[in-house]
Order: C-alpha cells, then sequence, then structure tokens
DNA sequence: CCTGCATTATTCATATATGAATAAAATAAT
DNA sequence: ATTATTTTATTCATATATGAATAATGCAGG
C-alpha cells in the first residue's frame, strides 16, 4: 500500500481520525517488519512461512495465494524469492501437474519459529502499554469507519 | 507498505485490536485510492500535486522528498510518472545548477483540483457515517499505542 | 477422441518503495 | 587556489504489489 497520504489541511475532527489511524497503522506496520528484520524476515515472507507451517503440508501457489489475499504473480515471485533464501522448496503434483506447491524447509521452519518469536515480543510490549484500554470504545470507532470488523482470519 | 499481515491466532484482545486497526487502516487507504483513481490520480501522485500546489512554487526534488517523508529516488521516479502524464515539468534553478524543481502545469492544477474534490467527498461520508462517535477514546487507544499523535503535516 | 473451456503458474509491464553507488555542482578548509 | 567535503539528483538493484497476456494442463461435451 502506498505510504503517502497527504494531510489536505482539513479542519474535521473525523478528518484528523482518519490520519490518525492510517498513520498509527503504518506506524505499527514499521515496527513489525523492524521486529522481523531481526531475523532477515519481511512481513510478506514471514507471512507465506506461517501459512505453510499452520497449514503443515505443501500448498498450491493458488491456495497461498488465496489464504494471502493477493494475486497469484505476487506469489510466484515470493516463493522465488523464499526459495533463493533456501526457507521453501517448490514441488510438483504428480495428480495435477499444472499446480506447483511450495513446501517449507527444515531452516525455513526454524526461521518461521523465530521470526514467530519477535512477533510475539513485539506484541507483548504493545499488550503491556495497552493494558486498560477500552477496546469497546476502539469497536465502536472502526464500526463508524464502516469498515467490516474482525475481517482476518 | 506490504498488504500482508498474517494473524497469529493469537487470543489477547490487544492482538486482535492491533490487527484490527491495521485493517482498518488498509481498508480505508483503499477507498482513498479509489476516490482519485476517478480522476485518473494515486495517492503518491495526488500528494506531490497537492504540495506543489500548496507551495504555490516549483519546488526541488529534495523538498518534495522531505514533504512527503520519503527517499529522494522515489521522488525521481514519482516526477518521472507525473512529467509523462503531462501534470508537472522539470525546470532548472539558476541559482544553483544541481537542483531540479518540479513545477505544476495548468492540467496538473486543474487535475489536484478535481481529485481534491474526490477525495473531500471520500470524507464528507466518512464523517456522516462518524457522526457522534466518541473521538477522545479513540485518542486514549492511539496513545496507548504509543504511536505518536497528530504526526501529520 | 477431439474440441473448447477452465484452471494453473509464469512472464511481462507497470507503480511504488528503499538504499547504495554515482555524477555533478556548490562550499569549506587548508 | 586547489583540495576535500557536502549536497543535489539520478541510476541501479531489489522488494513488494497489481493486472494483462501467455503456456501448460485438466476436464466436459459432443
Amino acid at each position: 500500500m502506498n505510504k503517502i497520504i497527504p494531510n489536505i489541511g482539513s479542519e474535521r475532527e473525523t478528518d484528523r481520525l482518519m490520519f490518525s489511524l492510517v498513520h498509527a497503522a503504518h506506524e505499527l506496520e514499521r515496527r513489525y517488519e523492524e521486529a522481523l528484520s531481526i531475523e532477515g524476515l519481511t512481513g510478506p515472507k514471514f507471512a507465506a512461512l506461517s501459512k505453510l507451517v499452520q497449514a503443515d503440508r505443501p500448498l498450491g501457489l493458488g491456495e497461498l495465494a488465496d489464504e494471502l489475499t493477493c494475486v497469484r504473480s505476487n506469489i510466484t515471485q515470493l516463493v522465488d524469492r523464499l526459495e533463493a533464501d533456501g526457507l521453501v522448496v517448490r514441488t510438483v503434483d504428480h495428480a495435477d501437474r499444472r499446480t506447483v506447491r511450495a513446501a517449507v524447509t527444515e531452516i525455513g521452519m526454524q526461521r518461521q519459529i523465530a521470526g514467530a518469536k519477535q512477533v510475539e515480543k513485539f506484541l507483548d510490549a504493545l499488550s503491556k502499554a495497552c493494558s486498560g484500554v477500552d477496546l469497546e470504545a476502539f469497536e465502536r470507532v472502526l464500526s463508524c469507519l464502516q469498515v467490516e470488523k474482525g475481517g482476518y482470519r
């Protein structure tokens, strides 16, 4: 997604709310990526590894694209990079010779665990900072923005 | 920024809060870009145009990079595309022959106005949906996340 | 069995982002 | 004044994202 959203000198409180929300999200994403970079991972790489580890079987690239809600060509490239890193290998599907599956390697598995630890640490810190926050109020704000709630799988 | 953030099957409320916040921000950005696309603009293109119109003078590419908080090479490319669209032109600075300035064209000015109208419309709709929302509570959530408040200029 | 349609992944073109290396020009230091 | 440093933009390599076009395979209907 694009980083650049200018503040169009708006006056309304709700406009500032939107800018603040987007800004906060970018800041969180930045820290999340920062945490993963300790283990030489990026957000997309970790996401793909995590899906593969969770699935506990080689996933077809189409499946992976669906899981990560992005287009297939994106996954082709991501798996190229993961393969170059030695974290996954492409395997053929003998039942359907069109499908290519991504299988996580031993190193990939270890790397996913290491990444998850960093994410855990990051979330722990966030959790501590947020103890006692009014989550109900936050949910109300999100629902006002008409963004689907719980859109994450 | 990267779109892919997997939900690591976390249980804590605060983790879900973070995922929801990031998800909400992406959704807002998506709609913002959608609004701009009506006028053939993208977020970054509109942001650059807006800065140039606000400044009311040709800006050096370095200045523009600072304003949009991104690296210079990014602006080089963005101005390439804006120039290809006929929305800005590069001008030389006779005082300092290193600096290249981006000057918004007549078409660029009109396009910025058209884009701003779409953004306005988008924000209006959002504002209506948010009438009566507890902004105080929202600010408290953001401060818990230890994200700088009002970080937008 | 072929033929046409659907599905799979890849390639290509493009947009956005970063950062390192480079080139050109201005400025500071000796 | 010449040298060294800083500042400017660009180029290059890379990562991430999209979508259109392509190629290979599978499948359904005749």
